[in-house]
DNA sequence: TATCTAATTAGATATTAATCGAAATGAGGC
DNA sequence: GCCTCATTTCGATTAATATCTAATTAGATA
């Protein structure tokens, strides 16, 4: 579970405006300047508001001519609702626990005392909870060059080129002209789900 | 749909600090200083956020001896996430709209085109409409006079005790030493829900 | 190419709010 | 009645962010 794409999807619906053009957009797509029209607001506002809609990944856009016609996307919305909700519902709660208790384990199975990788796991599901606690050291929106990334990895593994492929086929970076980055959180939702 | 209501809601949860809280106190009950010591912050810092979570009705709190704990309001989480995903069902939607649509067809019956309230409606849900439209002028959080409640009902209507009564009544708003005011939107909640 | 329109970016302003240290409150125990 | 400990309030600081106007970009069309 990942609790920043979490607290944005939250932190995100907590506007009114950004409330009110979900609302809208539940009823079918529209433009920006429809959007506008309605709340009453001006088109920079609703492009910032599309912004950070389109940030959780909530809102996607097609373009007719000139205009651009924004949509909800109507699965994350579900999906993002309901993991609150589960807090509700104990026997959800104690399947989390569960879960991240048998994380941690993995976590340490796999990691010196100092914090070093004993070595990649073979099963794809522990290898998976090693890379993402690997990438836990890295900043969103950073760009890092190759050298540098590498440096990071050797801190963990000396087989830095291995684990760095990894990072990009299981698309927890994207490389572009060598340079590589997190990739958005609200992308993985698409990937994992 | 009470959209202050949700977009409190929202906001409140948008904020990693109390997210991580909500999922404490999804396990079970905690004090203060628990929670504080457990996320790393200062005891006013928790207060801060267990006011903020109190004020949607998110979390209570029973007293034992000297030390207060604080218990996660397991209906109020699913109610309020379950809302927005209605959003992303087609059907849901068409209901929504339906019931405004009515909603704002029996305002028009029973409100004059200068905003003059011609009738109480005899039918409990028309009134119902009535009663939510018309304290949609009130404050949230201010005290009333009875004199000044009576003069903001007639500017609506001349039976003024009629209507100060049928708030009382229906608990959109409470009176403490004559002296009335709205009742808390998360309140509410218990009553509606 | 010039022009229209929709959308975005930039910059400025004002408001909100997360956090902390210090001080105040309040209930229990002695 | 004092003392202790958990909690709350207060005040200050710092960081975000919602909104606007003005300026810019970019596609479409004539």
């Amino acid at each position: 579970m990942q609790l920043n794409r979490l607290v944005a999807f939250y932190k995100t619906m907590g506007d009114p405006t950004r409330i009110r053009i979900v609302f809208l957009l539940a009823k079918g797509p529209l433009h920006g300047q429809a959007i506008a029209g309605k709340l009453g607001l001006t088109p920079p506002t609703i492009t910032h508001h599309l912004n950070k809609l389109r940030e959780i990944n909530l809102v996607y856009q097609r373009r007719d001519k000139n205009t651009v016609y924004f949509y909800l996307n109507e699965s994350v919305l579900k999906h993002q609702s309901g993991v609150l909700a589960k807090l509700a519902d104990k026997e959800e709660v104690k399947k989390m626990e569960e879960q991240n208790s048998e994380n941690q384990k993995v976590i340490e199975n796999f990691f010196t005392r100092d914090g070093k990788l004993k070595n990649i796991p073979a099963q794809r599901k522990k290898k998976l909870m090693v890379f993402e606690h690997l990438i836990k050291g890295l900043k969103m929106g950073k760009k890092y060059e190759e050298k540098e990334l590498n440096e990071y990895i050797k801190q963990y593994h000396e087989d830095y080129a291995t684990i760095r492929r990894e990072f990009i086929i299981n698309h927890y970076m994207y490389r572009e002209n060598g340079i590589y980055e997190l990739n958005p959180q609200e992308m993985w939702a698409k990937i994992e789900g």
